[in-house]
DNA sequence: CTCGAAGTTCGATGCAATTCGAACTGTACG
DNA sequence: CGTACAGTTCGAATTGCATCGAACTTCGAG
């Protein structure tokens, strides 16, 4: 059921990851586990403000996870992603907090 | 004839920028332009091992410019190509640099 | 065991990206 | 002026991406 490949850190592509936090929807996500950590996919869902079906939603995490961007971990019944931080820190230094801590533009309610 | 827009640094979109920078090719161009300063966009097709046809070359730099990744000035017959590294830095602090310096995959000749 | 919640997978669909060659515009140079 | 060079634009073909609903698996709670 789950034969998605998380890469290990020498296996990056800074293409793919470039691409993988390319989509909007994929870069709220990864700001959404920077900021707060190992974190319920369904919160993520919610809190992150994606609109969207459970379906596309597990297709994008899989897109970050093969990208190397971010690890799920199975709980019971729900799973939890999490950023790879230092994985990616070790490949592509600054990379990640120039993203995450780029400026957000602002989102009207 | 060239009505690209090349945006301000203001109206800089990240997800459009990282966008621009997940393909290969375009990749390769701005690492040129990054090391080598403004050039001629013939030079760059050749020396970053762009094996394409012009049109789609210039399609390439258009995403580029559109998405405010270089610049384009026009010098007689032939265009030149530059990296907006200031306004890439005063938007996104970190970003091109941990781009540009991202260890490249040894590529076989 | 049964039910609902949590996710994944599977088509299908619609849209966007990549690529090319051909035709065109414009510059430089004899 | 005519030729070669530099580059853009325009279809057209191919491919890939985002999205959904439906069907399925798996776990937890009764």
């Amino acid at each position: 059921m789950d034969d998605v490949i998380e890469p290990a850190a020498a296996d990056f592509q800074l293409p793919r990851i470039l691409a993988a936090l390319a989509d909007p929807h994929r870069l709220a996500t990864v700001r959404y586990v920077a900021v707060h950590g190992e974190s319920w996919c369904g919160l993520v869902m919610q809190e992150a403000g994606l609109a969207m079906s459970k379906s596309t939603f597990s297709h994008h995490l899989r897109i970050l996870r093969e990208a190397g961007v971010v690890t799920k971990r199975i709980s019971g019944a729900k799973g939890y992603a999490q950023l790879r931080k230092e994985d990616l820190d070790s490949r592509f230094p600054g990379l990640m907090d120039a993203i995450i801590d780029a400026e957000v533009p602002a989102r009207r309610a």
